[in-house]
DNA sequence: ACTTGACCCTGCCCTTGCGTCAGGCTGAAT
DNA sequence: ATTCAGCCTGACGCAAGGGCAGGGTCAAGT
């Protein structure tokens, strides 16, 4: 009998038992600080206690739901209140990719089935048998790469606007915001201060552009937030192009911000 | 212009973009020789070929079905002949994989929106969601790990046969075999030959009750072979336990291996 | 001839979620 | 005192590349 150990802690199998894991995936929990345990033993064995293994099972809950150690992290992280905060969106997120990720193997399925219906045939080369399944690749990977960035509704909202934009229009828009963007350009290099009546016009103007831009859906701002902090992953297409034409840069939104600030202070 | 490089070949960006791939992916099936180019410029650069061209695409079209670049790379490699044989076999077996991924996919999402229904009612504290969401997932764990190792029709004919047979049935089974890698220890104990009448008797013994298994049916036995040779990956489980009473030593299937090709020997 | 800029090479470390040793302690029972 | 199970840390491996560093090469413009 270890009178060490306190009353109604695990040593790590045990633990590991209880939340059917292994000892290694716990080391590696602890390693991360995604879950450490209670105490420690004077000559360091890990002990856990009862709250650890609840912590564990909402881990296990959010894994299972497809979610990065890092995001479970960061969702158990906040000290609650955050935490129910943020689940509901989570949720809807997570959704999201893995209804994505669901399209993408039911696509790869039909392809495998389309293929295997032709592979019967025993006239047809096995090279045309290639080229044809390539193509049907490259159709189907045109699919709009920044819906990944975007909840379902937040992605069928925009999708819908755009639908109800002639192409002029969307021209138009883009143009507006270029224009937009130069003037703020230009205000920083004249030295404008954000607080003056240009610096505040201006604002007037981003913000009536970004609203008929978000439709006042805070969902697809956020969505779009992500998107333009991405810029790194995205692909080298067209549409990654006129993104970054109508990029705001690191001092732009910070002239904007200030602008705002002010708008603030005077009411 | 350079007279080093011959006719039609490119340099490894121009083939990348021929092909729709990143130059450090080319790197890299360089490095495992899946993909190496056909030549090199005297200073080393890589120089690929029309063929090569051909070569990648199929490279691309097995990476979108969703096989490992090792498995494209033992798929290409038969001087081909080999290459159209093995090549519907690897459609159903990817098949079955990707089927059974999404499977699990529809799982998780219906998890998802069963877990966003219930987030809505305030009343519902977030530890009873999390707890309730664990036992779905353990209830959805419990499904037979065995599957992944056979094509859908052999796993489909095994449940049957399964189902066929009475509990005492399988017993008696799992004890016949026990019984016979026993004789078998046992003759390989006492020094007895593979290529003696008892030798080919302890063969024609497993034979027939290996077809009885399989059913004669070669994807079962083909299942069967992955699922013994991946020993270390089984959970520790009942089913395991059975597993492993009835799985022959390698020096089990060494003695059969020679008592066949003694038969054969022997007409 | 020289410089510039685009392109190429190799090699090394980074990612995710652990599994798998390896070497060395600890704890409890024999 | 030994032995065996259990614990620790640290390092390396995996798949499919991405990213970067340091250094060489090619073609064009000056």
């Amino acid at each position: 009998m270890s009178l060490v150990r306190p009353m109604s802690t695990f040593r790590i199998q045990e633990f590991a038992k209880l939340g059917g894991v292994t000892v290694r995936a716990l080391h590696h929990y602890d390693r991360l600080k995604l879950l450490s345990p209670a105490h420690r033993s004077e000559r360091g064995y890990r002990l856990y206690c009862h709250d650890d293994l609840g912590r564990l099972e909402r881990i296990l809950v959010l894994r299972y739901l497809g979610l990065s150690l890092h995001e479970i992290a960061a969702l158990l992280k906040t000290p609650d209140g955050g935490g129910a905060e943020r689940l509901p969106v989570t949720l809807a997120r997570q959704r999201a990719a893995l209804a994505a990720r669901r399209a993408g193997l039911d696509r790869v399925l039909r392809t495998i089935e389309h293929a295997q219906h032709r592979a019967q045939d025993p006239a047809e080369p096995e090279w045309f048998l290639y080229q044809t399944i390539l193509k049907e690749i490259h159709m189907q990977e045109s699919t709009d790469w920044r819906a990944k960035y975007y909840s379902p509704e937040a992605y069928q909202a925009l999708r819908e606007q755009r639908a109800a934009m002639t192409v002029e229009q969307k021209a138009d828009a883009g143009e507006r915001w270029r224009a937009l963007l130069g003037d703020v350009q230009s205000a920083i290099d004249r030295g404008i201060s954000p607080d003056s009546a240009e610096g505040r016009a201006l604002v007037a103007r981003w913000i009536r552009l970004g609203d008929e831009f978000t439709l006042g859906n805070p969902e697809i701002l956020e969505g779009y937030r992500r998107l333009n902090d991405d810029e790194s992953h995205w692909p080298d297409d067209e549409t990654a192009a006129q993104l970054r034409a109508i990029k705001p840069k690191p001092e732009h939104t910070a002239f904007f911000n200030k602008a705002v600030q002010a708008c603030l202070r005077h009411g």
